[in-house]
RNA sequence: GGCGGCGUAGCCAAGUGGGAAGGCAGUGGACUGCAAAUCCACCAUUCACCAGUUCGAAUCUGGUCGCCGCCUCCA
């Protein structure tokens, strides 16, 4: 039974969802003002992998997750610039060309990173008139106020507010950095709309006049015109607790009187020298220029050592050893082939059976996806204890079946080169027999330059006791 | 100041009441023409520090020190 950290209860639960077999997710999306970084990278194989896992388990998965193309301010006193807007004045296009561009820059970097696509990816910009909706039945039920152009949020009108991030009114510090916007009748309270002045590009026309959607706003919007007005799982960057995910819930539920979310998912963020990764510090590493100099599957595998709800500190060295421990895997995939089916002996399926057995117990508690590792790595152990000697295809094909399932299928982590297909296999085994042939001759010279050769076309040869030699693509 | 979290070997990282997982790096050995891969062995009497609870604590309680996140856009 998977178990899920929930933010709300401060503490993992049985995750059950309103109506299995269908599970219903909105996951933060990126605003696409600029290339996706690795702080990207965790958020969303984290997320991935939750729903890979999901999917393992048989339910029926609906992902969400929007691409943010409205500029926002950065607070809610006008202090700030709509960052698209900004980004296109630098780049002189268009902001919705900086918000094309960008949007496929990060499907690229997902893509390679092996996450799944969501299903439905929802633009803001495109869901206006479902925002403006949401606006008016917050009007319409006294959670909102109109000043001028801006509506607002009214807190006091939502009890409940703060649950989510444990803050209350009186938490809030004096002297806030925050000058609130002269027409707020509190500090609290939240922009629904804006009006927009004459020099914003990005606008709409809306009953109160030309403006842009707050920036808690189109999620709500979104994740219930396309999951319904309580979904199971929303997920997110724990820097988005507050304000985002409490003004989410705030104006979701007071819009319908309904839970707006069960299950509140959080991930932890990248470090860079125990300093947060991020956009404003100016410190990120974008994953365009990681996969210079590592295989994306080498960054997937150095996120994934860590657990989503720990921090990651980025380091060189720690992706060296992930890159290490991935050839590992590669290898012991490679050894194992593309088998034939057949009948396993007994103690494969064991051995199989136990793997599947831990790993999804390490899955099942809260994703621990350093332990579902550790599991992984003590069966590659156990299998090429049993390479060693002589296993039938049968045992080959459960094993490969069980690392392709788990690694790749739940984990995503890509084991096998596109270069495996059966001519490849086929040149493999010509090229080791002639290396046997050279050795066993003694033509040393002849049979180095060959394995140098190889392995400058990226095939590593493995010599086997007897004098065969193995050629596998790595 | 308020809220939340973290501190486990050279590095990374699980474990949260009764055997300190796993990976990387390292050392020795087996195999090999050499290498790579693989296998075997070794690699934290100890979990920031102090005090307490307990038959028993890395794990619970209190305190100390250090670090980080949020309270402003951010994954």
């Amino acid at each position: 039974m998977l178990s899920l950290y929930n933010t709300l209860n401060r503490k993992k639960q049985e995750f059950l969802p309103q109506e299995p077999p269908f599970v219903s997710i909105y996951v933060c999306g990126p605003t696409v003002y600029g290339h996706s970084h690795l702080g990207h990278g965790k958020s969303y194989v984290s997320f991935d992998v939750l729903i890979r896992y999901l999917r393992y388990l048989d339910y029926k998965v609906r992902y969400v997750q929007n691409i943010t193309d409205v500029g926002h301010l950065t607070d809610d006193a006008d202090a700030g610039e709509d960052k698209l807007q900004k980004q296109a004045l630098l780049e002189k296009l268009e902001p919705m060309e900086i918000a094309e561009k960008y949007t496929a820059s990060y499907f690229h970097d997902m893509d390679l990173l092996g996450n799944l696509r969501p299903d439905i990816s929802p633009r803001a910009s495109g869901h206006i008139p479902e925002q403006i909706e949401l606006v008016k039945t917050l009007l319409e039920k006294g959670h909102a106020y109109q000043a001028g152009g801006n509506i607002y949020f009214d807190v006091s009108s939502f009890p409940e507010y703060g649950r989510l991030s444990g803050r209350t009114a009186d938490d809030q510090r004096s002297g806030t950095r925050i000058s609130t916007a002269g027409d707020k009748r509190n500090p609290r309270d939240f922009a629904l709309w804006k009006d927009a002045g004459e020099d914003h590009i990005l606008k709409w026309k809306s009953p109160w006049g030309w403006g842009y959607p707050g920036w808690h706003l189109e999620c709500s919007a979104m994740s219930m015109r396309y999951l319904g007005e309580t979904l199971d799982i929303h997920g997110g960057g724990v820097e988005n607790v507050f304000p985002h995910h409490e003004c989410e819930i705030a104006q979701s539920t007071a819009a319908t009187g309904k839970q707006f979310v069960r299950y509140w998912v959080h991930n932890n963020m990248v470090t860079v020298d125990g300093r947060k990764m991020g956009k404003s510090l100016g410190n990120f590493t974008l994953l365009r220029d990681l996969f210079q100099r590592w295989d994306p599957m080498v960054v997937r595998l150095y996120i994934l050592r860590s657990h989503y709800r720990s921090p990651l500190d980025f380091s060189d060295q720690g992706l060296a050893g992930a890159k290490s421990g991935l050839e590992r895997l590669v290898t012991f995939r490679s050894r194992l082939g593309s088998a034939e089916s057949g009948i396993p002996l007994l103690g494969v399926k064991e051995l199989v059976n136990k793997t599947e057995t831990e790993f999804r117990k390490a899955m099942d508690d809260d994703l621990n996806t350093p332990s579902a590792l550790a599991v992984l790595f003590e069966f590659v152990r156990a299998g090429n204890i049993l390479l060693e000697g002589s296993v039938p295809e049968a045992d080959k094909f459960v094993m490969a079946g069980l690392l392709d399932s788990l690694a790749t299928g739940v984990l995503g982590v890509e084991l096998v080169s596109e270069s495996t297909g059966g001519s490849t296999q086929d040149l493999c085994s010509i090229l080791g027999e002639l290396r046997g042939y050279l050795r066993k001759n003694k033509l040393f010279q002849e049979a180095d330059k060959l394995r140098d050769d190889l392995a400058d076309a990226g095939y590593s040869v493995r010599d086997l006791p007897g004098g065969d030699s193995e050629v596998t693509p790595v």
